[in-house]
DNA sequence: ACACATCCATACCGACCGGTATGTAATGGC
DNA sequence: GCCATTACATACCGGTCGGTATGGATGTGT
């Protein structure tokens, strides 16, 4: 998605609409798999509109996940934990957001389900879904850290492995609940989850 | 593979020879972009072969889970647990064997690689790959009761729901070491795991 | 030793894939 | 209002895919 600010024409409005259908189409069969005549015809452009403004399919995948993915990461999860004064309620409060949403049961993470598909098979696709994780994994240990200094957080936890071990239980929830395509497993799996983090603060 | 007790004729090391090469080429690819030409390539056999022992690629794929991963699964994870008279340390041992192999960062865990791409599409694989994943959760949440009872794990702790929890914590670190491709992640994510089970303990 | 099923190789097929070449309509600068 | 560039549509291509039809080699029971 471009920057809602500036004057959006009409070229740029095929382009959005070429990158959502591709992310719903990439979401639910993976890159590989993804039909790019089924993203054309789910957006009723044509092949002409897709190579005027992706050189390849591979770039469209890239740029899914430079633009539509990286801007749900970063309002979800990014930028409340970071403006946030409190790190560990609003952590909690982001898992109690997700585990309210057991949607996300069908089709997974976007994020982890390409991780998972790409990683090994494509150096591009792995520099950039690694780049958003790292963030992903830096910005719940700073938010744990400032937990750390307001006595939130025990002084002898280490804020980046416990923010990596997280991140892990948490893409591992919603991919063993999408297995199993059970919303009550998901939130069973969550309630863990905060659990665990909740034991941080002891 | 079959059970090889039995006699086994050519026919039957050659559907072995077709299932190994399956394998191989799935975890790499994941089984939509799996190629058969790929995998008779590798084996030196031709499609008569392959059509013989099974109907249709989409057999094959179900017999990769049944017998191959199946298989993987009950060696390493599932007989020890099951036959273990200690089993917090068995548990903990098997972790800190998986530890020790960070060969399986490259491609990831051919279960949840599978899971990932398939429970979403295709109801016979997400059935069998469910019943895996469900035998995993039971064993694992036996042993831990088994524990609870000889005084290893307090008494208030859901095996159930703890097994779950492991389960899906060590598929997200398998997972996330994945994409970063950094045997030294997994085995730090691995840890932040072995201390959560210990933490069952105390 | 003969009949027959098993086992596997070869050749081939239609479908769909990503990608391209080319034409045309809309847009924006002057 | 003219023109060049942008923005798309249409038609088409080679390649790979999973799958099939057929024939020959290899056991196997009797």
């Amino acid at each position: 998605m471009r920057t809602k600010t500036q004057t959006t024409k009409q070229a740029d409005l095929t382009r959005d609409k070429l990158l959502e259908a591709a992310f719903n189409e990439i979401h639910r069969y993976g890159f590989q798999a993804a039909s790019l005549s089924s993203i054309l015809a789910n957006t009723g452009l044509t092949k002409g509109a897709l190579y005027h403004h992706f050189p390849a399919k591979h770039d469209l995948g890239l740029a899914v996940v430079d633009e539509v993915i990286e801007q749900i990461l970063a309002e979800t999860i990014f930028i409340p934990l970071r403006d946030s004064p409190h790190p560990i309620k609003t952590l909690q409060d982001i898992l109690r957001k997700k585990r309210g949403k057991p949607d996300i049961v069908e089709l997974g993470c976007p994020l982890n389900n390409l991780m998972q598909e790409m990683s090994p098979l494509d150096e591009q696709f792995r520099h950039r879904l690694n780049a958003l994780m790292q963030r992903w994994q830096d910005t719940l240990a700073d938010a744990l850290r400032r937990a750390q200094k307001q006595g939130q957080v025990r002084k002898e936890i280490n804020c980046s492995m416990a923010a990596l071990f997280i991140i892990s239980a948490w893409e591992g929830c919603v991919g063993i609940a999408k297995n199993m395509q059970s919303a009550k497993t998901y939130q069973q799996c969550f309630d863990q989850l905060i659990e665990y983090v909740s034991s941080l603060a002891n």
